[in-house]
DNA sequence: CACCTTCCAAGTCAATTGTATTGGAAACAC
DNA sequence: GTGTTTCCAATACAATTGACTTGGAAGGTG
């Protein structure tokens, strides 16, 4: 066997610069000439790496879902260092996560808008966005049911409808803010209010 | 003056051609060439009617935004023929009218999906989307104060934040509608569980 | 009729695109 | 060293794009 390249890794690097493009210029302006000079590389490196541009696309989707599932729980282990958080710190801190309150969420987000609009044209590309939504939402229906055992949430909330009702809720709100509706402190107010007509006699946080 | 031409319908009928490959294709694929053959005249006439690319986009989607209000004036008017809606029938109404509930709707939206995704980027595009919010959440926040006035609504409910809510809540439970995590039937649900909330005591229409 | 403005069909142009090909450098096995 | 496989740079190619030019048809005005 000749020359050994850790192939993984120069994907992601690719994934990765097609991430930068298409968060400042577009999906559209991804071109296997642009991707590969924003990765520093020449077209023919790249093409070595993916048979076809839409390859590619599918591997920085899936590629993209795997860094924002670890943001995320970073983000929780860090928001808590010395105590378990409680579910409702919990579902804010992942609702919150959502919002684009910084830089780096809001280019993930932008891009996330791209690979979106593709995906509702392409099944191909929808298959990845959605298979991650039903854990998610299971595990946010979890979380309010250890509410309602600590007595913060009425017992006979439906559950699974407030779950979905807060994942929609951060997305429509999120909208709002890049379409400069409102600002993204905005919506992570609202984000409270829901949360708080939720868990009843909850203080919200300072 | 030589021979007289509907400036204004000609335009309106390329708009319509733009909308048919948006809410199909893709906004990306509504190149001038691909608009003019859906429109039926050759690339030379649509250049006639528009100086360049952008500015068939801009005209595009104000002409959208125009038959978008128009529909849902129009689909109120029909939905209440003989006696003046309530205001929770006119939420409901409008609401409603924002999800993917038949295929209409459904390319209407999927054309939404193609203009947000440059209006996120491009400013120019950003305007008309932008400018129609504020009124529509206004009015939402009307017929809410028109509800706390029947003592259909609680007199400690924030209103605007209410109507926010069900705007984002419309918007968010429509995305993932078209990324098929769940159904129409289910977002229109979702929304009736979040007005029920709201208006304690009124019956859900059947 | 003559004229002049509006309208538009056809063609050209440079730029950019995804894909394919070719040739050779690099590195490991023997 | 020889060979073989992996890796990749360079180039070519057809297709598509937005923009522009040109020439003339259509039709109202005088």
């Amino acid at each position: 066997m000749p020359k050994r390249v850790d192939h993984e890794a120069r994907r992601q690097k690719i994934a990765e610069a097609l991430w930068r493009i298409a968060g400042t210029r577009g999906l559209d302006k991804a071109s296997l000439r642009e991707v590969a000079h924003e990765a520093g590389i020449s077209l023919g490196q790249l093409q070595h790496y993916f048979a076809g541009r839409d390859e590619m696309l599918v591997f920085a989707s899936n590629h993209i879902s795997e860094l924002a599932d670890r943001q995320i729980r970073a983000r929780l282990a860090a928001a808590f260092p010395d105590r378990p958080p409680t579910p409702y710190e919990m579902l804010r801190v992942c609702l919150r996560g959502m919002l684009p309150l910084d830089d780096n969420t809001r280019t993930g987000i932008l891009v996330q808008i791209a690979y979106f609009s593709r995906a509702v044209r392409d099944a191909r590309m929808r298959e990845p966005a959605r298979k991650g939504i039903p854990p998610l939402l299971a595990w946010f229906a979890e979380l309010l049911r250890a509410g309602v055992e600590r007595g913060e949430i009425a017992a006979d909330r439906d559950l699974d409808a407030e779950a979905m009702l807060l994942l929609a809720l951060a997305d429509g709100l999120t909208t709002y803010v890049m379409l400069e509706v409102h600002e993204a402190e905005r919506a992570a107010e609202l984000i409270d209010y829901q949360l708080g007509r939720l868990f009843e006699g909850v203080p919200a946080p300072g």
